[in-house]
DNA sequence: AAATTCTCCTGAAGGC
DNA sequence: TGCCTTCAGGAGAATT
């Protein structure tokens, strides 16, 4: 499912293609994603060009004159861009078409989203209330420890409250949980400064790391015609549920915190 | 007010 | 092989 560094690569990939070209039709064949899609996108953006594409958490944001394209990616979702020529598959359900090119949706799930708004971006309900960036400079064990205090919840869940910081989701709160040695149940308020700066550092590495890592399996990105472009990275706990820790070998034990399946090495983590 | 539960959906996986 | 059931999960909304 996309995560952050997903939705990063997918922007990077998308960009060079995107930026500049000027949109000649959209086409919405199934607007039932987690919100209707706006019936008037076609009026509203056809010729107009899109200035650039930017990411907050796990939306991507298409900067058109006026006003500005929001799209979220939800559980299943992936973009490709591919040509007029290919017909669209069954979860095909949104273009944005660019002369002979078109930037198509596909999302079987269908929990993601395309919203058009001519609000202020950064104040949009969606994106107003959202926490600090996991890659910015603002992020720190101190951005967490403040969060944390007298909160009772696990630091699980504290990790992935995105009113505190943003696209961290199951997976790599899980993984950057076991590399930073903490156990994910622990009650978030009883956790050090220190200890949450050495988490800060290894979800920045973590994510960093998957960045990196889908970057470089990404090159026919712009060609992608079915393999999305969504990579398969190893992982320490992550679905490794009876596996031997990689580290020290014992098996990998899951238990459910708020209805989220929880990896972790009762050996490695404290 | 923080914490928990519910909800959307379909493909994959497991059981028999 | 095939049908049926269960499960996963991003994140906003609704409850407690």
């Amino acid at each position: 499912m996309p995560e952050l560094p997903e939705v990063e690569i997918t922007r990077r990939g998308i960009t060079p293609t995107v930026t500049g070209s000027t949109i000649t039709g959209v086409v919405v064949r199934n607007p039932n994603l987690r919100w209707p899609v706006p019936g008037e996108l076609q009026a509203l953006l056809n010729g107009k060009t899109v200035r650039r594409v930017l990411r907050r958490a796990k939306y991507l944001l298409f900067d058109i004159d006026q006003g500005w394209l929001i799209l979220h990616l939800g559980m299943s979702g992936s973009l490709r861009l591919t040509d007029t020529q290919v017909p669209p598959q069954k979860h095909d359900h949104f273009d944005l078409v660019f002369g002979t090119k078109i930037l198509r949706l596909r999302d079987p799930r269908r929990f993601g989203a395309v919203l058009w708004t001519t609000e202020d971006i950064y104040t949009h309900p969606l994106l107003a209330h959202l926490g600090v960036e996991p890659l910015s400079p603002e992020f720190s064990g101190e951005v967490l420890y403040r969060a944390s205090r007298g909160r009772t919840a696990a630091v699980k869940q504290l990790l992935m409250d995105h009113t505190v910081v943003v696209g961290v989701g199951n997976i790599y709160a899980n993984e950057s949980l076991y590399r930073a040695g903490i156990d994910p149940r622990t009650i978030a308020g009883r956790i050090s400064r220190v200890r949450f700066g050495r988490l800060a550092t290894e979800v920045r590495l973590t994510i960093e790391a998957a960045i990196k890592a889908g970057g470089s399996s990404l090159r026919d990105f712009v060609h992608s015609d079915g393999s999305s472009g969504y990579f398969q990275q190893q992982y320490f706990v992550y679905g490794r549920t009876g596996q031997a820790c990689r580290v020290c070998g014992r098996p990998v034990k899951v238990v459910r915190l708020g209805q989220r399946s929880t990896f972790y090495c009762s050996q490695c983590q404290h």
